[in-house]
DNA sequence: ATGGCAGGAAGCTCCTGA
């Protein structure tokens, strides 16, 4: 079974690139970020069409999360509960025994926002959740945009970064404490390139240099990590004209 | 310290992202 994540940044900008991509890599499961997208514009028919039934909680011009699956889907949640938020950036649904959660974390804009604020509180009741979800089902993987990046070898840069929104300290212990769960960080069960990013700034020429961050994951609970086979990130959309700011991030189960 | 790049909504510019 093969799991991805991928913030596109616009699913109507990205559908081209997204549409290639799934039938290229042929994944089982794929959570999208950043959808931008209305329910009732959401390209269902096209991924249809690729074989892919679609979840979505879409809103416009912002957020926006999709779950794509060749398998039907069941038990979906688009909220979590008890945080009320009109922003859309979670969606849950059970794909061949495997739970799937969606997320899109909040970006913070910088530590001084309340948007910081609500990213950190955001991530507080995320682990409560994700606490309610693991006693329910023991195969689950957390897959999204988590704007986190967890240890300063997954920053281009650690002494530019630090304290910063992304890195920051608080952000950095709301990661731990998902891990502390006992979720795995699927991509780190594995070997990996030095400087393996998921995410370049549009400006500087930041892909082409490798200025990145990796700020996207797919954490697996304790039971799902036993069948991780493999996880790596698929730097070949970001290099397409037109692309994503974001590379998909894909791991494979037994 | 700042800007740079991109998408969306709206519209001759601003907000947001990361």
């Amino acid at each position: 079974m093969k799991l991805a994540t991928w913030n596109v940044n616009s699913l109507n900008v990205r559908l081209a690139h997204l549409l290639d991509w799934l039938g290229r890599e042929q994944p089982d499961v794929v959570c999208l970020q950043e959808t931008k997208t209305e329910d009732a514009n959401f390209p269902a028919h096209e991924l249809r069409l690729a074989g892919y039934q679609a979840l979505f909680a879409g809103q416009k011009a912002y957020n926006g999360v999709a779950i794509l699956s060749r398998e039907a889907a069941s038990d979906v949640v688009a909220a979590m509960p008890g945080f009320a938020d009109d922003q859309k950036r979670v969606l849950a649904a059970t794909v061949g025994g495997v739970r799937v959660l969606c997320t899109y974390v909040p970006n913070g804009e910088s530590v001084e926002s309340e948007k910081y604020r609500y990213k950190l509180s955001w991530l507080a009741n995320l682990r409560i959740w994700l606490q309610h979800e693991l006693k329910a089902y023991a195969q689950l993987a957390l897959l999204g945009d988590y704007n986190i990046a967890p240890e300063e070898r997954d920053v281009h840069d650690p002494r530019l970064w630090q304290g910063r929104v992304l890195f920051s300290e608080p952000e950095r212990a709301a990661f731990r404490g998902l891990l502390g769960l006992g979720l795995k960080d699927s991509f780190r069960l594995f070997d990996q390139p030095e400087r393996s990013f998921s995410w370049w700034d549009y400006r500087m020429n930041a892909f082409k240099r490798n200025l990145g961050l990796r700020i996207d994951h797919i954490l697996l609970s304790q039971d799902l990590s036993g069948r991780a086979r493999g996880s790596h990130i698929d730097k070949t959309v970001r290099a397409l004209e037109r692309p994503s700011d974001h590379a998909p991030v894909i791991t494979e189960l037994q």
